[in-house]
DNA sequence: GCATCGAGTCGAATCGATTCGACAAGGGGG
DNA sequence: CCCCCTTGTCGAATCGATTCGACTCGATGC
């Protein structure tokens, strides 16, 4: 493998002045520039990421914390988001490092053995928890981080989180204004929302208000990581005395499930029962164009990685004002939604 | 961030015994021993990565290559593999850096700059096309490098995949065990097909055999990543002369919708057609609890990370034998096979 | 014609760990 | 009693890049 002194050799010129010309940070005349330019090219050079993180104590890797969740395991959000700041780092000459499993969670030893190393120079924490122990630990370790998710405080760290009262909010106002006056929520699972996590919460808090802003009254139905009990539940809501005309539906990964018992039952969506689905990922709801609000994760992933970057660039920057940033919520009017009969 | 050098000072001995007790590459005395390990402890110490990796030109990174798929963008596949290589990396003490998109691709810069800067002591290449150049691109730089997949010339490089023409002839004798003698394979999408991706041909080769094997014609049909085109093609099968009474399928993503087309002609799997997945994620078919050959995706992971590893303990093992690791398909019984009328 | 200045380049120190050769102390054999 | 070997530890060189101070050379000012 070249070395910087392969290259300067090859240009006829002192190390130092390679680097220069790599970084910019000096005067080189054109002429050098170009002859070292050429060596580079010729030989193939790039300079060893191990040497150039000693000596700048930067890295250009983020790492990436993927906790289990408590109630499921690995998270499939994030496999998307490993996509969508693997690339959002990539703009901004930055590698992506992983931390995953129990690693990755709270006194996990990874995240902070990943600090303590300098193996990256900032990290992106997700499914961070209303509290969350990791990010007090990396603050002493001034180790600088954004998060995934929106905390309880919201000032005490970096984050980019969707909109989720907004969101809930908006997949009522939509189905009120097909005119449905029969709206019922099916939130998240009910272990997400016993553990108070943010967007089980915010979701909540969201139906709320727009049933009261509304004036209509829109049950809460926690769903179920069982798809059975789940099922059951769909039964209750449908048996009831006056059966919901729409649906808002906070599981995603459900809603397949869900068409195919109304199917069964001879409920057929949107003919008989309008749905909205909410927190789903971008192109995948089993095939089902749903009217839905997505998560963006593109724009949260694009999001977090520039407050991540910046610290990075300048861990000063961490205290003073920790960066937000609420994604709003985008309504995509697919096939589930029909006038209220 | 504490040094080797403050734990030598705070353990009364020189910097290099505080890396032999580290590394364990020469005898130290139990005292000494305990001395520096309770230094370690107290600063909470970790060896600087970029000091060690110049030095050592080990990494203890393992590059994981994503690319995007030529027809569907990002790989779903790729998110699962990311957890399994993740954690079985960490047993063996290393850490994943990510390269996706356009970089991770053939003729992408990515794979190339990691390797020339000593990012990571070796790849994970997923996605491989039965030819690959970037096998070419890393033996020329002789970085270790193992596939997810099986590439055409199998000796070219260290590779794990399951053996998908026996994974199809499972799903097809499952069938045949059951009864049927009328039944359809639903192969990958034809993009894929056309590809000659492997997975896709080998599949239908694993069909032919087992057609022949058994006597019994099995036709194939190419899915589509249309869900709209896809579902013709179904209804076109049903409307033929003798429709299917079972179904094989490689299109895992598709078994929601199909079942939910099925079901509003009042088709019902296993009642009228019963079904085997093939290849399809562990704990993830839409709440289906479908018969199936499901995607090994630990086993794979731990089988090609081991590959990777060795490789990168010792480069030198690269050409003579590569590494081979071909996973045998498993059936998995669920509720969507039942015998043939 | 000499001092000054700036542009462009070089040399050397440095980052933090690893590793090899050297060496001190103690034990055993002749 | 001396030599040699083993055991445990140390010192110094080294990996490859960055960066600061110093230097050279030509141009400019007076």
């Amino acid at each position: 493998m070249a070395t910087i002194k392969d290259v300067a050799r090859a240009a006829g010129v002192a190390p130092s002045t390679v680097s220069y010309v790599l970084s910019g940070s000096r005067k080189i005349s054109e002429e050098t520039r170009e002859a070292v330019r050429a060596a580079i090219e010729r030989l193939g050079y790039h300079p060893n990421a191990g040497a150039r993180s000693l000596r700048s104590t930067r890295t250009n890797v983020i790492a990436l914390a993927l906790p289990l969740s408590s109630s499921r395991g690995y998270l499939p959000v994030g496999g998307r988001f490993m996509y969508g700041l693997s690339e959002a780092a990539g703009e901004h000459g930055y590698d992506v490092l992983l931390i995953t499993g129990r690693d990755a969670g709270p006194g996990g030893a990874g995240l902070e053995r990943v600090a303590r190393s300098r193996l990256a120079d900032a990290a992106v924490l997700m499914g961070v928890e209303m509290e969350d122990p990791r990010i007090d630990a990396m603050r002493e370790l001034d180790f600088p981080v954004a998060v995934l998710g929106r905390p309880a405080e919201e000032s005490a760290v970096a984050w980019a989180d969707l909109d989720w009262e907004e969101a809930a909010a908006v997949s009522v106002r939509a189905l009120y204004e097909a005119g449905h006056r029969d709206i019922h929520y099916l939130a998240t699972v009910e272990e997400d929302i016993r553990d108070r996590r943010s967007y089980s919460v915010r979701g909540i808090d969201g139906v709320r208000r727009a049933s009261a802003e509304l004036g209509v009254p829109v049950p809460v139905c926690p769903s179920s990581s069982d798809p059975a009990e789940l099922l059951r539940r769909l039964d209750a809501l449908f048996d009831a005395e006056d059966p919901p005309t729409a649906l808002a539906v906070q599981h995603p990964a459900a809603i397949p499930g869900i068409l195919r018992h109304l199917a069964a039952w001879g409920i057929q969506v949107p003919r008989d029962v309008s749905l909205v689905a909410v927190g789903n990922f971008p192109e995948d709801l089993g095939g089902i164009d749903a009217t839905r609000v997505e998560l963006p994760v593109r724009e949260m992933s694009v999001a977090v990685t520039r407050l991540a970057v910046e610290l990075a660039a300048d861990p000063a920057a961490s205290r003073p004002t920790a960066g937000r940033e609420l994604i709003p919520p985008r309504l995509i009017r697919g096939g589930t939604v029909a006038p209220a009969p």
